[in-house]
DNA sequence: CAGCATCCCATAAGATACTG
DNA sequence: CAGTATCTTATGGGATGCTG
């Protein structure tokens, strides 16, 4: 449970204030439930979709609405290169965000598509957006404030 | 708004399942109101806090629950390097995230801790995560289910 | 103690050329 | 069309040594 928010040690200095103690409580009963495998696979997935290039093909290939051409999501991820494109598909894919589906005909034809989960996982990470973009002016050192904290120990 | 999710015409395809529809009205709704500006802010500092070892300083920082010394931080982000521990403290420190104490003694004492807006963070990045873990077993291409969609162009 | 400076390497990403 | 192959460059990160 490394990434996990509960403290390990009731020993341990907390925080106090109510509302963070409100806040907190049930994210903490779900990470105590979480194993070590869980939470490392879980880091993995958040850190490959948070990369360069996936979330933006996510949102393209939602942005369409329909399955687009290899062709096309070049034309619409503005600055990618082949070669990162493809990689990124393929991680994508094998993720299960996205489905590749070859067409065997001349010239041959591929279309990718979000699939559900894809979609449902663009959703989840539009939230934490949203919040972000609602708090931008805060991500600003001079505007950083201490939490407070007393010993419990 | 280069990764917001809304669909920018209403000539193009769109999802009709209810469902679907009804889970992401509210975010197409925010998403319209983002600039690209604003957009982009919240990327970089996306990619930031899903950068290798930014989430798992703060999870470290929080499960204290008090400010810690450099040495401390070292002792307990295991397998980070003294370098870019450095790096990745400063960088949380200009984002907003953490404090940084120096105590002008000698030898030297330097303090870190959170602040409220990197616990909000990190609260939101759980919520995010519950998720992924409640539906780990669904990363998986072998799983990939296609949405349902039709043109109504 | 808490770092900075330096060197080194592994990987990511870009550019270009070629192909089933 | 949708890649693959190859080369080069940029970046991140690790190891080591030094210092106010």
């Amino acid at each position: 449970m490394i990434y996990c928010i509960r403290s390990k040690e009731g020993t341990q200095t907390i925080y106090t204030h109510p509302e963070v103690t409100d806040l907190t409580s049930d994210i903490f009963d779900f990470c105590s439930s979480m194993t070590d495998e869980q939470d490392g696979r879980a880091r993995e997935l958040i850190e490959r979709a948070a990369a360069k290039w996936p979330l933006r093909i996510l949102h393209v290939l939602s942005d369409a609405g329909a399955p687009l051409r290899f062709s096309r999501l070049m034309e619409r991820v503005e600055g990618i290169s082949q070669k990162v494109l493809t990689q990124t598909l393929r991680t994508l894919e094998r993720d299960g965000l996205i489905i590749r589906t070859l067409y065997p005909e001349v010239p041959p034809r591929v279309e990718y598509e979000l699939t559900s989960l894809g979609r449902d996982l663009l959703m989840q990470v539009a939230t934490l957006w949203r919040w972000i973009v609602e708090h931008l002016d805060d991500f600003d050192a001079r505007k950083a404030v201490k939490l407070m904290a007393t010993a419990n120990a």
